[in-house]
DNA sequence: TTGCTAAACGGAGGAACCCTCCGTATATAA
DNA sequence: TTATATACGGAGGGTTCCTCCGTTTAGCAA
């Protein structure tokens, strides 16, 4: 028998469950005490050792991606929706809007996003890629509707959206991201 | 003899060499090992015990922000030196892009920024009170000469440019935020 | 010059955190 | 029931943070 031929046993209970109060008790310290909670806090919420956590989630990055992979999806999940219901232009709009609402909900996603736009960190790879696509068909279809100007690029919205987002500015910041928002739209626009 | 009478001796020359030496090490550290330099090492390099980074700058924040005081100054100051020679509109347009630029040069910057933009971190607040001030002078003057809308929002544009000049993204990032910049710039002017 | 003293220095040390390693415990399959 | 692959947990070595305090030294006056 070679090692080609290890038959998989089924997954351990307790190693499910102790993955899924590690995700638990890390969305409710990235909420409570920010992106910088520390792992053995995590641990210690969780009530798992310390190893435990390692073993599930060998770095930092990774558990921030587990426990936000299914919140990006929601998001991206959105585009598609808008772009049934509304004109492409606008569906561009609302969901860059939406973006903001997201973030602003849960904070924490912020440094997160970081990763996603295309820079060095591969970590956040799934998600990002996730995000982009979402942004490229919003984009791609306003530009084939002659809605936005021919030379707009996803990328560059995308990081114009997640910076808004991402800067951490005053209490106004919510309102004031949204405002932006809509001046971008406005210079997108074909006048 | 009250406490009010206290004669101030001159301060130590040891004290404001040392000030300076850790200041060039803070410097030199933020930019090649990132943001995230320890102050150990920070007064390793200044040939300096570690009470006396405390005891010069007790906090982390305080350092980074003595680090940039001066080259905040400078990027201030650009903002009158571009009113005299342009039209408001243009000169707002160009400190923009000036903005992202400079930070382009000085990545280490960025992380400073963000308590800038009026957050409720007060450490920069001195900095942030020079590039508030010059983006509002900037924002008034393009307003009252009717080149962008009425309702234009300085601390709106400031989070707006930090916001591209602070998310982390791909090696694009200087072109990208120029770009954003100019669309911004777009939906910002009368039509 | 000399001596006094406020001011500055520097590093030991306790606390928190990171991450690895490995002996112990247990769920699954036979 | 037994065997063993799998998972658990935490001790421990290394790093960093920041404080505290005994030692040194620069400025000042006599």
């Amino acid at each position: 028998m070679t090692a080609a031929d290890t038959v998989r046993r089924k997954p351990r209970a307790d190693s499910q469950r102790n993955r899924e109060r590690l995700l638990e008790a890390a969305k409710a310290g990235f909420a409570e005490t920010g992106p910088d909670v520390s792992l053995e806090e995590i641990a210690r919420r969780a009530e798992v050792g310390i190893g435990t956590l390692y073993r599930h989630f060998p770095t930092r990055d990774a558990l921030v991606e587990a426990v936000y992979r299914r919140e990006v999806q929601a998001l991206a999940d959105g585009a598609t929706r808008l772009l049934e219901t509304l004109p492409p232009g606008e569906a561009l709009h609302q969901w860059m809007r939406s973006f903001i609402d997201y973030v602003a909900a849960k904070k924490v996603i912020a440094p997160a996003l970081g990763g996603m736009v295309g820079g060095p960190s591969q970590v956040f790879a799934a998600s990002g890629v996730m995000i982009r696509e979402a942004m490229t068909t919003l984009v791609e279809r306003a530009r084939a509707a002659g809605e936005i100007r021919a030379d707009a690029d996803p990328a560059d919205l995308l990081h114009a959206v997640v910076g808004f987002a991402y800067a951490p500015t005053g209490p106004d910041w919510n309102a004031s991201a949204l405002r932006l928002v809509d001046i971008l739209m406005d210079g997108l626009r074909v006048r």
